[in-house]
Parts: C-alpha cells; structure tokens; sequence
DNA sequence: ATTTACCCTATAGATTTAGTAGATTTTTAA
DNA sequence: TTAAAAATCTACTAAATCTATAGGGTAAAT
C-alpha cells in the first residue's frame, strides 16, 4: 500500500509542476487544492525540501517551490525519498540492502527471485516517468 | 514492504511444491526448515487453506498439502491472498477498488496515473510466475 | 507587525507479529 | 473398546511498530 504521505507528495510535487511560473507556492493553498490535512503537508514538504528536491521561502510572498525543472525530476528519486525503498524486501533492495536473517542462502531463496523481478519492473516504470509526465 | 506473513506464506509454498509426493507435510517441519515462528505459520497455512490453495488432514501422518499442481498456481492468485491488492492505491486495484475520498477526478489524478503503470508492471510478473518457477 | 515556513511533541488508532491455552479430529496401540 | 498420541483448528491476548494528524510555539522575511 502506497502510504498518505507518499501520495499526498506526489500530489503536491505535481501541483507545483503544474504552475507555469516557479514562484512560491504557500502550504495553505496546496493543502486546500488537494484536499491534504495541512498540519501533514507541512511535514512531507519539509522532508522534500531537506532531500533536495524543494526549495522555500519565508514570510509574505513565502512558500515551497521547486528547484528542477519537472522534467528533469526522475520518479525513482521522489519515490525513494517519500516511500522509501522501492525493493518490497530488504534483500533485493539497490539502495537500501539488508541481509534475510532468517534465509541461509539467497540465491536459493523463492521470495528473492520473485521479488528481484517485482522490483525491476517497478524500477522500469519509475526511472520512465518524470514529474513532467505526471502532469500531462 | 512485503509483510512477514506474505514472505513465510510463499516459502511455505515453495517448499511444499518442492516435495516430490503429495503427502501432508507437518507444520513443525515446514517452520523448522523455512525458519518460521510455527504458530504464526500455522494461521497462515490455515488462510491458504481457507482460500483453496491447501488442504490438510489431521492426526498422525498429517499436515498440509498442495491441492493444485505447482504449475498452476499463479502468483497473481497467491499473492492477492497473502499480501491483499496487487495495486498500490485502492483507485487502480482489478479486485480491490476503491474510490479515493480527496480525489475528485481520477482521469486526471498524477498519482493514478502512475500507479496504473506500476500495477501493470507488476501483474505482468506474477501472472508470468507460478510456484514451479519460484523453485528452480 | 504580519505573514509565512520551521520545529517539537503528543496521541489515537490501526496493523503486524507473534505468544498462550485449549478444543477437535484422526490414527495408533493396548 | 478404550485410551493415548499426534496433529490441526480456534480464540484470545499483547507487545511493538507505524500512520496520520493535531497543537503550540519559534524563526525569518517582508
């Protein structure tokens, strides 16, 4: 299951992209746009900002605006840093490996084969995808 | 994630597919070789009975065995059992939708939009995978 | 002074991952 | 025929973790 938080980013990321400008964009009106608990909103476009992906500004005028343009915002990013790792087990994992501790010998292991394929595939559509094809 | 009950529902499978015979094969001996807590196994075994991927017989001589051949059992079938939706977001799951509450139109919702892809992406897998293919 | 993002804390609820205790059914043996 | 043993089945409980959200105050820009 894709978590709140990783979909309300999604939305909020696209609703920035969406703008033509790259002017600040407040929490409120995103919030109210997208239909996103604000108090929430807060806290998934801080962690966006501290991974780089988005920039803000204080005060009047102030808000979230992105540092990329869409286009060159690649889904693989976005995902891992809302989501986390895209690999469903640990072991099979690229950025976030971790060894099965209850499994001996992973390449006779059934679950890693599969998921080996799970995570390609996954993998394939996210490194396809921009924030700019997300808009359209 | 893969949740715990998921990866032990398929290494039990798999090592059930990966006995020769048909015979019933005991809890005790399907949690000791996969290194499972066998009580939790035991109430997964029973949900996969309980859905018509097992069967069992009691008393001496018994414990779980496979109904179907390997060869025909999907893992898009094993896997909605197990782990539930396939689908990321209730609003692109085949067996599970679901309308989202904040999102007015899904036509033109980014995170639909990406998540059909992903869902795609991984349905190709499992209905390319039955359990004779997790075990070679 | 006002407006906005930033930071910290708490929390209710759900889910996951088991553990405990016993009931039920089948087979085997006395 | 009866009793014991072997196995699944059922129900209850519990700890731990995660999720989604709210509250209240701080810092910075205008």
């Amino acid at each position: 299951m894709l978590s709140k938080k990783t979909k309300y980013g999604l939305k909020a990321l696209a609703y920035l992209a969406s703008k033509e400008n790259r002017q600040p964009v407040q929490i409120a009106e995103i919030a109210k746009h997208e239909n996103i608990s604000q108090k929430f909103l807060e806290s998934i476009l801080l962690s966006l900002r501290k991974t780089g992906l988005l920039s803000s500004k204080k005060g009047k005028g102030g808000g979230y605006y992105l540092i990329k343009e869409p286009s060159e915002v690649l889904m693989t990013d976005v995902m891992r840093i809302l989501e986390g790792p895209i690999a469903m087990v640990p072991c099979v994992s690229l950025n976030f490996y971790e060894k099965c501790d209850d499994c001996p010998d992973e390449g006779a292991c059934s679950v890693h084969k599969l998921m080996l394929q799970v995570r390609d595939s996954a993998l394939e559509v996210y490194r396809n995808n921009t924030l700019e094809d997300l808009i359209r």
